[in-house]
DNA sequence: TTATATGCGATTAAAATTGTCGTATATAGT
DNA sequence: ACTATATACGACAATTTTAATCGCATATAA
């Protein structure tokens, strides 16, 4: 429990990879993929996600590629994991209220708490800070 | 990812209800099932290795139950977690040292550090400020 | 003696994660 | 124009983890 998930780790292995290529020239999923002993499929599905959320810029074509496009020390490490993962939280009820136990519950309001802990945390630190 | 498992949430309610049981008198696992809509078979387990952690004490027989037995607000969040998942860390490689890819992977020291504010966050918090 | 507890290992079921496959489209280089 | 290499994307399969169930044993209050 409490890992992130290898998507979240290759995503942030190819953001430092590009984040450190040389006058942000664009680097290939393949290129990246095998320095890094990564299922290339997987990671490109990957960074086509995070084409589509903007983090990144793809360039079609052969000598095409990915670099980096948002500015990352204005995204949060919680933004980052949310844009991939979806909601943060420890349990699901700190987000659906379906839960058919909410009002017995009694654990409820202090699980918030620790919750609302650990989204403060990974809303201090930046993208930036993870990949420079 | 970065969910608790209801192994944990489990527990939790389980602690709570103990704690809050008038002094200290011992709660039986079918009752406490019944009670939040938790499958009794599976609280008993989780129960029965909570006592053997030093956590809660059983008693046998009709009658029988668990009451608390350590000290809650000298036991963190995190010893707690440890005690019931293993070690706490956001990837394995915190711990593990054969991942094969450890030479070339370039998050290595980033995740480290926030692996420990999370420790640190979780070390924080006692068990006693949950349940009461 | 009986009913109701805990104790514990084996097994199954369900869910989430991780990885693969196939096909389409874009484009630089020749 | 052709080819090789790249991104784009959905469907599917494999694996791993988590959750739940089953069966049987032991303890003990009434």
């Amino acid at each position: 429990m409490l890992k992130i998930t290898r998507k979240v780790e290759y995503a942030l292995i190819a953001l430092r990879h590009m984040q450190q290529s040389p006058n942000n020239s664009v680097s290939s999923a393949n290129q990246i993929a095998s320095q890094y002993g990564i299922p290339q499929h997987l990671l490109a599905k990957i960074l086509q996600e995070m084409a589509r959320d903007g983090l990144i810029q793809a360039v079609k074509g052969p000598t095409g590629g990915y670099k980096i496009k948002a500015d990352l020390k204005k995204i949060s490490l919680k933004d980052f994991f949310e844009k991939l993962e979806g909601p943060l939280g420890l349990m699901d009820c700190y987000f659906n209220t379906d839960c058919l136990q909410m009002k017995s519950c009694n654990i409820l309001s202090p699980i918030q708490k620790i919750n609302q802990n650990m989204r403060d945390m990974f809303s201090k630190t930046t993208l930036l800070e993870i990949t420079q």
